[in-house]
DNA sequence: TGACAAGACGACATTTATGTCGTATCTTGA
DNA sequence: TCAAGATACGACATAAATGTCGTCTTGTCA
């Protein structure tokens, strides 16, 4: 536990979801000097620590040393027990490059490093050329909405009933799939829209979601 | 309870029966110093306030704040409980553990460590505190469905509309909230279930669901 | 691509805290 | 009564924290 008083502070800031000038108001100082708490370059007085600790919700004495527990164990029912602190994975880990989205963008392009957003971190996808996409539209609301992230695993075999991004003619969309001979009906969970049926020559690829991230 | 920091600063002090040049010298300043904080003139800083504490022996949040206790309660040994968090990524990235399922359980046994399934990797959660749990039941089908992961943040505030595990007389649910009063309206999303008001007093937390994963 | 919010940080003036020194008050014990 | 220790406090210089202003970078979003 070799953390400072800044890094604390910067931690109970973070966990409040506050931005530096939100928390600075509620302490009675600018910016600026914030920063300068949170670098380590100055101390706050025992005022300000009070102040913080309160609108953070933080235990007083953990902003100061960082023993005990870091919230007030008050806003936490009874009979609730503390967790083992250094816990072992057992999961495979995974970070996936989260690319532009579907079904708005030629998937063929996504791959090229300047559409690599960033990293998702997931556990448990075994296929190492799994990706992560960031879903645009409706069609598969209310279960996949705009916005979410799915892992696609195009390794895994796409069965009838999967959830799928399929490439048709050069377009890109996030759909069930169901396999019918050498037809494939493409399946929108939102009933304002309606099921297509194609053919599997015109299907560039159909590639699997394995899971689904929503960020609420 | 309207004592001053000060005031508290000399009562510990005097509690230990040291002299004002002894504190003074382990609190690393000299006598004047340690007057005007007793006297109000001055405020201290941080690490001041952590050396008087520690060697008068002294919670620091009583001094600071003057509340709950002025010694540390005998028997009680501090257990760190703080997830890690990896700051050198571009986005943040918490190992949450995966507890057992709500609402089929009291949540009160899910902290025990017996009930720790294992570990899911998240990233962007900003609150410490956070972990998971893993869904049972349909009444919030068809976004969230059986089987499902939930990341639990307490230290997030709840508002009207979000997602949200609730405790109301021992028993938990996973619902919308609407707040409304000193009323809480829980709705299902399955239009199969029917919405429940309870009043605040029933309920034990209320905590907000920031992210959802899917396995499919 | 541009606009924008959030953060980081340097420079400098101002405010506050601290150190230093001197002196005064008060109690206690010889 | 006197001496000594503990506390109190004014005055002033120094050190540290803070406020203010401006610039820069980065990520986000339309």
């Amino acid at each position: 536990m070799k953390s400072t008083i800044g890094e604390r502070l910067r931690t109970a800031r973070e966990g409040k979801d506050m931005d530096q000038y939100t928390l600075a108001v509620k302490a009675g100082v600018v910016t600026r000097t914030l920063q300068r708490w949170e670098k380590g370059e100055q101390v706050p007085d025992g005022i300000a620590i009070t102040k913080i600790a309160k609108v953070t919700n933080v235990r007083p004495t953990w902003l100061l040393t960082g023993e005990g527990e870091m919230y007030a164990v008050a806003g936490r029912p009874e009979n609730v027990y503390s967790l083992p602190v250094s816990p072992k994975r057992k999961m495979r880990l995974a970070e996936l490059p989260l690319v532009s989205s579907v079904p708005a963008g030629k998937v063929s392009t996504m791959f090229h490093p300047d559409y690599v957003d960033h990293y998702v971190t997931v556990d448990d996808v075994k296929d190492p050329g799994a990706f992560a996409l960031k879903v645009k539209g409706n069609s598969m609301s209310p279960r996949i909405e705009d916005g979410d992230i799915v892992v696609v695993s195009p390794q895994s075999e796409a069965r009838s009933g999967d959830i799928c991004v399929i490439r048709v003619n050069e377009e890109d969309t996030l759909k069930k799939v169901k396999f019918e001979g050498n037809y494939i009906h493409l399946i929108p969970l939102n009933p304002e829209f309606e099921p297509v049926t194609v053919k599997k020559r015109d299907i560039n690829f159909v590639w699997k979601v394995v899971k689904l991230i929503k960020e609420l």
